[in-house]
DNA sequence: AACCTTGCCAACCGCCTGCCT
DNA sequence: TAGGCAGGCGGTTGGCAAGGT
């Protein structure tokens, strides 16, 4: 036996509201407020609507400083990051929102910002495709014995500094050629996937990172000390944003609405640490000019990681690190090193005294190299080359935007959300 | 012109949560 | 402490409009 249904729903008229409707409702309100009980309210203006259907009037269209249609561009990007980190919560997302009801968020979402999405997502693979594929005939017609780079520690003080960190990485040594493949989603990915995994290029990071790797075959036992953290300084006075951090429960992770090469002060002497910017994301682009993912750097410099994204790589890649925890980005630590199965194999040593940086003179040039020395038993140095590019500073979150109540409506100054979205609001650092 | 398809979105449904008694 | 009730919320539906055939 169901719930007993809140109302006579005999007796309450349904479907599209009067304008008559509208303007008892909205006056009644505008004079007395609900009196705390939707359910009674319709009786007392003498509506014949469900009090549940008066409420929900109310607030996705009655209330004042209702917005409708018209989502900009920073609306998308928050929509897009809060879903990413929160999922399907709708009134959370509306609520950093002013003037967004958690309704009309999620029917533009379901409409059109998930499609707007998967269109970019199919481009993007489309020209990931072609480019893999020129790699490979360049690669082909170059022989194996040719580098793009020299990877000797003798060869980084002759190199040319920043003739080739100008741009995006994807594009230093293979032209981005016009798509012409016919896109191929995967079709193992479902809808929710295909979008993290393109947001994630957008440049979104998961919380739940776990279920990102898992689907790449990852353990989630190996993953179990992974955190993300939030940046919390340098945040943008004019930008509004919002945000939060919980080491133990990350979620607030960034979006970053564009890449910015900025560059990193590299000599021979730093060490890595001081190098890499704390809180900044990199893109790691192996030795053949190809992006292999981001790496995110902490703000305490540990837990730095390299989720890389094999769908990337070459057959030849897959000896590259495939993810790294518990780094500290300074001298000598070692970077825990998983294949693409998920299997702990080699470790890395990551520091000073294996790094050689390339030797650059200007600051203003963009991009890095480090060397990552793989140590071996015989104590050759496996030395292999990626590439640092500093991501632009994402945009971030502070605590200090006012919750909008869209629940009540009512001075949403001046009250507190309901207890479950208080929670949750706590719960992802927004309140 | 008629029919069909698609997109959009207002409104509904039903479950969950928290408050009150 | 348990049960009832109302609020809150996310998923789904249904109707309308626009576009296509």
């Amino acid at each position: 036996m169901g719930r007993a249904p809140c109302c006579d729903k005999a007796n309450v008229k349904r479907g599209p509201w009067s304008p008559e409707e509208d303007s008892k409702l909205k006056s009644y309100i505008d004079e007395n407020g609900t009196g705390g009980n939707w359910i009674a309210l319709p009786q007392k203006i003498g509506l014949k609507r469900c009090g549940k259907s008066c409420r929900l009037r109310w607030l996705n269209y009655l209330r004042p400083n209702i917005k409708h249609g018209g989502f900009s561009e920073e609306e998308d990007n928050i929509i897009c990051n809060l879903y990413i980190s929160i999922g399907s919560r709708w009134s959370i997302i509306a609520a950093q929102l002013p003037g967004r009801t958690d309704n009309d968020i999620k029917n533009y979402w379901n409409t059109r910002l998930k499609k707007k999405l998967l269109g970019k997502q199919r481009k993007e693979h489309q020209s990931r495709r072609v480019n893999a594929h020129l790699k490979q005939e360049m690669m082909k017609k170059a022989g194996n014995d040719v580098h793009f780079m020299m990877n000797t520690t003798a060869d980084n003080n002759n190199k040319t500094n920043g003739t080739t960190h100008q741009n995006h990485p994807q594009n230093l040594y293979f032209p981005q050629p016009a798509p012409t493949a016919a896109p191929q989603l995967d079709s193992a990915l479902n809808d929710h996937t295909s979008i993290r995994k393109l947001l994630i290029k957008l440049g979104g990071r998961f919380s739940d990172i776990q279920d990102h790797h898992l689907q790449q075959g990852l353990d989630n036992n190996k993953l179990k000390n992974i955190s993300f953290y939030t940046p919390t300084q340098d945040i943008p006075s004019t930008q509004q944003v919002y945000g939060g951090h919980d080491p133990h429960n990350p979620s607030m992770d960034w979006f970053s609405s564009s890449m910015n090469y900025s560059t990193i002060n590299t000599n021979n002497n730093s060490s890595c640490a001081d190098e890499l910017l704390l809180n900044n994301s990199y893109d790691i682009v192996d030795d053949d000019g190809m992006n292999m993912h981001d790496m995110l750097v902490s703000d305490d410099g540990l837990n730095s990681c390299f989720p890389i994204d094999h769908e990337h790589l070459g057959d030849d890649d897959h000896s590259m690190p495939a993810l790294c925890r518990n780094t500290k980005m300074e001298s000598s630590s070692v970077i825990d090193h998983y294949d693409q199965a998920g299997s702990s194999s080699t470790e890395l040593l990551y520091g000073s005294s294996s790094m050689a940086m390339e030797n650059e003179s200007s600051s203003s040039t963009p991009g890095t190299h480090i060397d990552i020395t793989k140590p071996s038993s015989s104590g050759g140095n496996g030395n292999s080359w990626v590439h640092v590019d500093r991501h632009m500073r994402p945009f971030m979150y502070p605590n200090t935007i006012p919750t909008v109540n869209t629940t009540t409506g009512f001075g949403s100054s001046q009250q507190q959300p309901p207890p479950q979205q208080q929670r949750v609001l706590q719960e992802y650092g927004l309140n």
